[in-house]
DNA sequence: AAAAAGGTGTTACCAACGTAACACACGGAG
DNA sequence: CTCCGTGTGTTACGTTGGTAACACCTTTTT
């Protein structure tokens, strides 16, 4: 990749938009911003290692994932160009990355040093704010991860999910714009499953439904 | 509670405790600090509230609940003096709170207005660092959470805390200082089932273990 | 010392759900 | 048009783990 096709990246991402050219510049000459690739199926952090720069990506994408006794793989979340790795994590006084975090497509990450981003954030107020924002999301969405991983029962899962969309689609009969399969992927479990569960609320009254569409009766 | 009690208290938590009391005392007159009482078993915020502000806890227990559909109430997390609440979200684009938050016992917080919260971090570089520092701690336990509640099977839930005692006693003879009553609730599961599980694996020569103690075999 | 309370181990029973195998429908490629 | 890939629905089977009931033990209360 191209040296100023990278700036021109860098200079996009939500997180260093708000900062000057100067600022930037500055940084990249000092080692402070440091852009790394990584090829395809590249781990880039290790479950324990210590976070010590914040990470955005500028290209490709960072999965984080797991591996259980039985040795499969399972993919707890996705990151993509602009989003942010270490973020919740850098100030912490156990900065250590929870998981591994790999790359699954060939990716470009700029790698912000902690105390240089720390100078950024208390001279620069929008920065700062920006910053929080990120982060605030970022926690958000793992919260948001957690309340799916709580719900025990497939039953519970499909309600989450069907009360959710009928709420933003304003409606009890509500359009799948996504495959069954897909669905129940993003739910976690088999996709017979799925189609099993979907049979039992029917049979229950819960739910109608066809190939692209479920509607709520309750 | 009397007042000054309360801006002893104020005065030594985490967060405050690198603001002057200068600082502390404007903001209390002007509003920006207001301190609320909440009786045992309230509703603090209720799912899908919008979150405006930190809070501190400054005595009692507050708990991160939620309901399933079969009306069984479960404990998410729970927070103690000096933990902060809502510091991960406030300053999302969407800062609804994603559960429950009640008291559990008769509780006094703290309340820190978003904006207010926000003059103090870009003002003042210590109170930013521990400020970070403390939502990055929280995040950090959401994240061990997740890692938690995605063990699907008991028995990776108990190799995963043999593991990490393990590690912190230095030894492969892991003494238990909490019940196993404790240690099911720990890892979420029926006192029995941890019960048959630990059968299981004595069975299956991966661990000894008596009434306190549990060794680790492989 | 007797009684009550709470931790522990065991087991029969059952619901939830992953696995695997099969049938069918549809849409694109040859 | 046929063939193949992919999404879909169904079902038999087995594993995991929650429920409940019971026996035994230790500690605390009276």
């Amino acid at each position: 990749m191209a040296r100023n096709t990278n700036l021109n990246l860098i200079r996009s991402t939500t997180v260093v938009k708000s900062l000057s050219d100067k600022d930037i510049l500055t940084n990249i000459k000092n080692g402070n911003f440091k852009v790394t690739s990584y090829k395809k199926n590249s781990v880039i952090h290790f479950d324990g290692e210590t976070c010590s720069k914040l990470e955005i990506i500028l290209s490709g994408k960072v999965v984080v994932d797991r591996i259980d006794e039985s040795g499969d793989l399972f993919t707890i979340s996705e990151f993509y160009q602009d989003d942010i790795l270490g973020g919740n994590l850098l100030f912490s006084k156990n900065p250590y990355y929870p998981m591994t975090v790999s790359s699954q497509l060939p990716t470009d990450i700029l790698e912000i040093d902690r105390e240089a981003l720390f100078e950024l954030l208390y001279n620069n107020p929008i920065f700062l704010r920006t910053y929080l924002e990120l982060i605030s999301d970022h926690a958000f969405i793992l919260g948001d991860k957690i309340k799916h991983y709580i719900n025990k029962t497939i039953r519970e899962s499909i309600m989450n999910y069907l009360r959710y969309e009928s709420k933003s689609q304003n409606s009890n009969h509500i359009k799948l714009n996504i495959t069954k399969k897909a669905l129940a992927e993003k739910i976690g479990v088999q996709r017979t499953s799925l189609s099993r569960e979907l049979a039992k609320m029917r049979e229950d009254r819960l739910i109608l439904f066809d190939t692209d569409s479920i509607t709520l009766l309750k």
